[in-house]
DNA sequence: CTGAAAGCGCTTACAG
DNA sequence: CTGAAAGCGCTTACAG
């Protein structure tokens, strides 16, 4: 991997030609007889020849730009928040290669703020970007753009499956749904209810969402312990008021839920809503380290909070895009981080 | 961070010297008029120099030199197995930084192996050394050597503590033993009683384990649901023969036992015991992802293991000698790894 | 005690 | 079409 001890000088040597003449059929520079170009391949061929990637970065003096196009953390949001950290701990791994990096944000709730954002993007003349895709189609037009201008861009936090992106890092949403309803699985008496809640409180996010919901149900008709009912409850609006009336109505109704699924990041909710009814016989899994998750999940209010790992999955997303700037290595296209089951008594190893 | 203009070449000029001045106060390589120094010192404080680590390993072309002393994998162990991808992992990482790696095995079993590997560890002339601490006064012998010679050393798997090593990467045991506790605590009737089982085959890893037991021991002492009985079985000899010996005894002595803590790695074998006599209904927890383990995993056998990122100890463990060792960067003293629950829902994202 | 020069492996601009 | 030379930032051996 390391041992690389042919240089250029060998090759023009064995060549019997000079090293500006190997440099231009490295690099398809042209100019270079068909016969002397034939030969020279050769012998990069034959001695498995790969450039010292520390005397090509230092002549260069050329920085990688890397633009990240990323939701603004709304009201310490510790799930937008870690993004940045994982880009921060990626930079400094990488060096001594120099590459700089821009974060653009866009308000999460704004379609016009991304679109602006978007286009500022391009005037920043990225080599590569990092995109979370949170508005579909605004992100396509946005993709499309990168393709044209041939800038290679890598997702987190979710994809769009008919865009030309170098690589896909983050959860396999699917598959999370399945270790939630697991989780719920294990920790519910089998004759009791479960309860799946989804507060889409942005249209933009329920692929996301409802995918999850899919996986959770897809356990279920597998093998599981539970006999009991699986209900799928929707709260459009994520006021105080509309969850509580929405959950004392189920609730009322279903008077023998146990567990309940929240398929979204937001189930302190849910954890103050049962604090404030003095329920607390009943079991909440939900997702994301969100402080005020973690505050409930230390209280026992939340019995698992599952992890996507956002620092990892833009520090792997920039690791990607250099390894494919400077080294040419193509990356796994899509790279599922693992999805972690976090409880009140591992939680401080992630936070 | 990677915004470092100020060369030696500025330096020399600001001070009004040659560069070989400069670079003989850098490395204080003396022959230098005290006043000289002092107005390059000054100059170099200033402007907050610090060297291009490329030019710098361009120039060196001299190999960092790292050795490891790890286990010899037994019987297609997928824990020791581990440890030499996370190495690869790192060196791949760190490229182009020229870094080469000797890994040094020795059995598992004999403490006369350990010291004839440790000490073909200094002909290699390593510029640093990973270990993992099976034998302690062996290992005592080896660091005291290590720091003699001066040569870094950081502990993978557990650490001993009065030796000066350079950092600890790995699982937090005490921890980890609450995290199992708690994942039993969760799927155990609150009216069942706990089994604690340690099959100790090697006297030198009862550290190890009698400290998972504390912590498992430590949780059920705070707040937790199960009113049962704990029970803590001992089993010296890991044959099969001597395992359902113990258990049949110990299981017609109890009768409601409902889960049972294995503090090792070796699950499977407890596993593999209720399958042959039939039990399906005891919950098992255990350690370590090795195959077997996996298999009754996935089998619905074993409802949790805990995974300590064997790959990961090993992948920081270069990157922080490495950066060490040109950086000069002092890394974080013990570094925890996330204690992972893993499932049957889970356990694909982390093999 | 100090400076000028060579060289690490690569790239680039220029002369022929 | 090809080669010789300069230079990226640093280190080292040598001359004075």
């Amino acid at each position: 991997m390391v041992s690389n001890k042919v240089r250029i000088k060998d090759i023009a040597r064995i060549a019997g030609v000079s090293i500006g003449t190997v440099d231009r059929v490295i690099h398809n520079r042209g100019e270079v007889a068909e016969k002397t170009l034939k030969r020279v391949r050769k012998i990069i061929e034959e001695t498995d020849y790969s450039p010292n990637i520390l005397a090509q970065v230092l002549k260069a003096t050329k920085n990688i730009q890397l633009v990240s196009l990323l939701p603004e953390p709304k009201e310490n949001n510790k799930f937008w928040n870690r993004h940045p950290l994982g880009i921060q701990r990626a930079l400094e791994e990488i060096y001594p290669i120099p590459v700089s990096h821009t974060l653009i944000t866009y308000d999460l709730l704004s379609e016009k703020d991304f679109k602006k954002s978007a286009s500022f993007v391009f005037s920043l003349k990225p080599d590569g970007v990092i995109i979370a895709p949170i508005f579909k189609s605004e992100t396509i037009a946005f993709t499309q753009r990168l393709s044209k201008e041939k800038i290679p861009f890598v997702f987190v936090d979710g994809y769009i499956e008919d865009s030309e992106f170098l690589a896909y890092i983050g959860e396999d949403i699917f598959r999370s749904g399945h270790v939630a309803a697991q989780l719920i699985d294990l920790v519910t008496p089998s004759d009791k209810d479960i309860l799946i809640v989804t507060i889409a409180r942005n249209i933009h996010n329920n692929q996301h969402l409802e995918k999850r919901s899919r996986g959770f149900f897809s356990y279920f008709s597998g093998d599981c312990i539970n006999k009991g009912k699986r209900i799928h409850l929707n709260i459009p609006d994520p006021s105080n008021e509309s969850i509580s009336s929405a959950m004392d109505k189920i609730l009322a109704a279903e008077t023998a839920i146990k567990s309940v699924f929240l398929t979204g990041s937001r189930s302190f909710l849910l954890a103050r809503y049962f604090e404030n009814r003095g329920i607390s016989d009943i079991n909440l899994v939900g997702y994301d380290l969100l402080d005020e998750n973690i505050e409930f999940l230390k209280k026992g209010k939340i019995r698992f909070l599952i992890n996507q790992r956002p620092d990892e999955q833009t520090r792997l997303a920039v690791r990607k895009l250099t390894d494919f700037l400077t080294k040419k290595k193509e990356p796994e296209v899509i790279e599922y981080l693992p999805v972690d089951i976090v409880t009140s008594e591992n939680i401080d190893f992630f936070v």
